[in-house]
DNA sequence: GAAACAAAGTTTCCGATAGATACTAGGGAG
DNA sequence: CTCCCTAGTATCTATCGGAAACTTTGTTTC
């Protein structure tokens, strides 16, 4: 294997930012931006159960990476709107395949996890 | 949308298995299973950073979810694998797109917080 | 027969993190 | 003048992750 970055190692940098993707509101919100550029509060409104502090933190998080573009415009009052970057757009495909999963896959897992709390149980 | 699950509805038991996948460990684990059934110790050695009580919660959590089966061997000492089953199998293919895309554009993320990093400070 | 080792965990403790809530700043509407 | 809008920041607490010690069952070593 002549791969210069390795995940299952815990030194390599890769480590990091499988940490930031790893992340249920990171996922989230770049499912969300997929359909374009949306402004902060309605990110809010649309990811229900996502603090405020927690999204700003997040949006910043994944502007640092790269992966998510911050655009203020002098309105008023200000607005400001989030957009993928060409390289958060090489994610979107997983990152909805990850998010469809869930829904496709849940009568599934909701089965399992029955089955093991009965087992349990009995 | 015909779809009976939203993952952007808080109260939407889809949530609660993303919250599951949406992790490190957890998809570091599902990415070295699919190799085939590894023992408890030797995960513990392959995933770097890995303590034990975390793998052993993630697994226990996994293996609720029906992603990953437990096996016991009486051998002596006794031992216990852990294998991936069908519906585990079925998400191999997006945990490797994710745990893949972080080691394939490290090198545009370090450079995004590069520039990230010297536009504040500058 | 006591000491040490091995597998697969559990328990304990502590510092970091997430979530809820309240607050800030700069205007605009009534 | 007061309330409401935007996009956040500050604070407080409960929960979570990581490190290390301990447990259990049994084996090998001295």
């Amino acid at each position: 294997m002549d791969r210069p970055y390795d995940v299952f190692d815990d030194r390599c940098p890769t480590r990091l930012v499988l940490d930031r993707l790893a992340d249920k509101w990171s996922l989230l919100l770049l499912d969300r931006l997929d359909a374009g550029p949306v402004r902060f509060n309605q990110l809010r409104r649309d990811i229900r159960g996502l603090s405020q502090k927690v999204l700003s933190q997040t949006l910043k998080r994944l502007e640092r990476d790269g992966l998510v573009e911050r655009t203020v415009r002098p309105t008023v009052p200000v607005s400001v709107d989030y957009a993928l970057t060409p390289l958060g757009r090489t994610l979107t495909d997983t990152v909805a395949a990850f998010a469809h999963w869930a829904e496709r896959n849940m009568d599934a897992v909701i089965a399992a996890q029955t089955a093991y709390d009965t087992a349990l149980a009995g």
